[in-house]
This record gives C-alpha cells, sequence and structure tokens, in this order.
DNA sequence: CTAGACTGTGTGGTCAGACCACATGGTCGC
DNA sequence: GCGACCATGTGGTCTGACCACACAGTCTAG
C-alpha cells in the first residue's frame, strides 16, 4: 500500500541486500538474471543494471556472459576493487587529500607491525596459539633482492610486500582499505621515484628498513616495529615530496 | 586505430576520471547532460547512466532533474555514503567479518585520539600553532546528558561524538572511514542495546568514558587517550557481545 | 508598470524492445 | 563413439520513447 519513492535502481538494491542480509545470497550463489529480476521487481531491465553495475564496482559480485554454471552475475564479496576505485576516484576529484591518504596508510600500517609483533610474543608464550604466517613477506622481500628489477617492478613488489603484512594479519577490512589506499596513490608514487635524488641508494635504504621490520616483528617487538614502520612511510613520502601524479 | 574492449560504461569513467585528474572538472563542476556525453563518447546513454550511478554511489556526483543551474550531475566528492555503502554491503555479503570491522574502528579511533592529544601538545608548545577545534565533541557530550534520551538517540549521539573526534583531527580519509565503519555496523549496535544487562548503568558508563577520553585529549596525554578509547570501545562491544544484527 | 500565471525547454528517471557476442549443452549425423 | 552443429540463455549495448520536474522567459490581467 505505501508508495515506493526510491528510484528504481535503489529499489534493486535494496533486495539484494536484504537477500544477502537474510542468508537467501551468499557468496558462491548467482543472482537471477536481469530480466527475471526486473520482472520480479516491477522495473525496467535497465534499472536492474544499474543496480548490478554497482555491486560490480563495490566488489560483490562478477558478472560473466554466456550460457552454463559460471554465467551470470555471482556474489564474490572481493572489496580490494572496490576500495581502490572509490579511494582512486576521490582523489581524483580532490574528496581525499593525498596527504591524508598517506597518513592513513601511516596508522594503519604502524597498527597492523604492531599487531604481528604481538601475535608473535603471544604464540612464544602461549604454544597452542599460532605464529602468524610471514612467508609471503619473506618472499617478496627475497623478490625486491633480485637484481636488474626497474623502478616499476620495485614498486610493485614494494607494494605486494606491504600488503601481505595485512593479509598476515587476517582483518579484511585492513587489508582491503590498505591495498585501496596504495592503490589510489599508486601514480603519484611512481611519479615521486622520478625525484629522487638516487634510486639505487633509495631502494637498497627501502629493502633494509623492510628487513628491518620484518626482524622486529619476528623479534615480537611491537613498538619497535611500530616506530619502524612509521619512519619507514614517512621517510619515503619526505624524500619523494610527494605532490602530483605523472600524468 | 586501438580497439576499445572496455566495457562501454568503463570507457566513460575513465573518461570522467581523467578530466578530473587533469582538472577540466572539479568540485561544484555539472557534468554534460548524459545525451550530451553519450554522443561525445560514441555510447548509448544508458552506458553513461551506468557509470554516472557508480559516481553517484561512490559519493562522487549528486544527481538534479529539472532544469537550471542546479540541475544535472554535479561533483560533490563527499566519500562518506561511498564508504558506507561499501562496508555496509561487504558485511552483508560477508566479505567483511563484523570482528574486522571494529577492530579496525579500534586501530584508528585510537590512533585519532592519540593525534589529537599530540595535537594539543604541540599547541601548547608552539604557540603559533592552533588547538584542534574539540568545540563538537563537547557539544555531542553535553547533547548525550540530556535526560529521556531514546537509546537509538543515544546512539545516535553516540555515532557523532565518535565522529567528530575525526573531524578534528581533519583527516578526510579517516572521517570517511570511520563513518563508513560505524554505519556498517549499525544495525548490529542496535541489536547490541537489547542484550545489555542494563542500559542505564552502561549509558552512564559510556558517558564518564567519552569525558575521560576527552580529559585525556586536553590533558595532552597522546597514551591515555589511546587506551582509553581502547578500553572503551572494546569493552563495548565485549558488553554486547555484537553477533548478529535485528532483522 | 507590476505581479502573477503560463508555457517552452532541457534535465535526469524509467521503460520497452531490439540486436549482438558469447558460452553452454544437447542433438544430429557421420 | 565422436565431432560438428545449433538452440538456448546470458550479459552488453543501443535506440527511442515517455514521464516528472525545475527553471526561465513570456504573456496576461490587474
Amino acid at each position: 500500500m505505501t508508495v515506493d519513492d526510491r528510484r528504481a535502481w535503489e529499489t534493486v538494491l535494496a533486495h539484494i541486500e536484504n537477500d544477502l542480509l537474510w542468508g537467501r545470497l551468499k557468496p558462491g550463489d548467482r543472482l537471477p538474471g536481469e530480466r527475471a529480476l526486473a520482472a520480479d521487481l516491477g522495473v525496467g531491465r535497465s534499472s536492474v543494471r544499474e543496480a548490478i553495475r554497482v555491486l560490480e564496482v563495490l566488489g560483490l559480485v562478477r558478472t560473466n556472459v554466456g550460457s552454463g554454471p559460471t554465467s551470470g552475475a555471482i556474489i564474490v564479496a572481493l572489496p580490494g576493487g572496490g576500495m581502490s576505485a572509490l579511494m582512486r576516484l576521490q582523489v581524483a576529484a580532490q574528496g581525499f587529500p593525498v596527504a591524508d591518504i598517506v597518513k592513513t596508510r601511516l596508522v594503519l600500517e604502524a597498527a597492523v607491525a604492531a599487531e604481528l609483533a604481538e601475535a608473535v610474543l603471544t604464540a612464544a608464550l602461549h604454544p597452542d596459539t599460532a605464529n602468524p604466517d610471514l612467508g609471503r613477506c619473506v618472499q617478496w622481500l627475497t623478490a625486491m633482492d633480485a637484481p636488474g628489477l626497474s623502478e616499476d617492478e620495485f614498486l610493485a613488489l614494494d607494494a605486494a610486500f606491504h600488503l601481505s603484512l595485512a593479509e598476515a594479519c587476517g582483518n579484511q577490512v585492513v587489508i582491503a582499505t590498505m591495498a585501496g589506499l596504495r592503490n589510489a596513490i599508486e601514480g603519484y608514487a611512481r611519479a615521486g621515484v622520478a625525484r629522487l635524488a638516487s634510486w639505487p641508494d633509495t631502494s637498497a635504504r627501502l629493502r633494509a628498513e623492510h628487513r628491518g621490520i620484518l626482524a622486529a616483528i619476528e623479534a615480537a617487538d611491537p613498538a619497535g616495529a611500530h616506530s619502524l614502520v612509521h619512519a619507514h612511510i614517512s621517510g619515503y613520502y619526505a624524500e619523494t615530496r610527494l605532490t602530483a601524479p605523472a600524468h
């Protein structure tokens, strides 16, 4: 009886969100076809498509054309892409100052490192608790030691290492946020490299600092890990005088 | 000459993002009309609409019907809504565990409180630096002392107070993220209140803790503010045994 | 001359229908 | 038995149409 003054695509979005909340849709499930959904909700197919487009950008569904069990819109719940898109566009639209992105990354990553060190400490005191898995972090560090890496390759490995710290921590929100923060200023980071006095010196220093951070974590030194990460990130951004992107 | 294998709406999105990056579009500007944009980019109007819908959900534009200078899609760059939608849906789709949301909020808000205390300290040592503006925070605390508040009203004021701390800090990324985190678990928070042993006792304790946090900040005690926030948030969520939302 | 009503125009919002490329799964013919 | 073939259903896209809306200029009544 009540009128629905929402826009049609909002109706669709709310319906799908409701299905998710009630468990009628789970990751791996397929959404009904666009035509069926439109008929069920009494809206046009274009409105359904707008809602699904939003879900896709937000990292909730993946769409596939064709036929068979892998076709259609499938719930995936991968927040990384959505977070990246949001932050990248907000930086572009001047809603997110680059300085704030860097500061936030600083806070989150320092906290992650401290928490990892804390977990190592806990694992040492209580043998029944598991040590955080830092294997991936070590792998990325090793890869960064390879000679002849281009600057872009090094930056990619650097990003992978920093993200692997968050992954070792296991907090999905932090993982997605860190990925988004990093992605949002990727262009700025690449431009910053050009302003460095000496890339070989800087990359060597970065590698050493990475080893130091990992050592502090493995030594169960939360405060040390925290301050080392703080110095690592703030130092790098000060050095590159991060300001404008490389168009 | 090169083929564009992107989907049509991605072309539109990329075009607008490019205009933003190059400064051809700024906050306050109006996007070209949907029909004009479609013709310019050689795509259908529906594809343009899908891209604009994404921008709207991400908090980059606000759309208005009608005519005149306020009609059409206007760049606004308000990330709060987009962050909220992303996190709320990711929680619904089980991409973000509620526990991770709470943990992240803990980390961010504790860091914010510490930074505010640090700023107070800096302002005390260097008279040329400004004190953070905590006036809004005090206003919300005062409002929370009003008698006869319903639980929902109290929760709303509580959310406003916590957000005002981030606003005092001035970091746009943290402001938007905190708003999103809070919004994502709002339903869970309301459900948690029902599991409290005594709402009057809890609300009184929360008010006292808020005062304590603010006092630590104004006393330029970063470590104290950090630990008080930590205890405040983790204590509350432990007490409400935050698990399932109120359907 | 002024104030109000009126209408033209351009906006986003929505729908319906059509066509395409694609991937699958069954069927038919060898 | 097996490969070629085609019917089917999917998302992706475009077109055209209509609506409600809000403004701006015009027109009319006072």
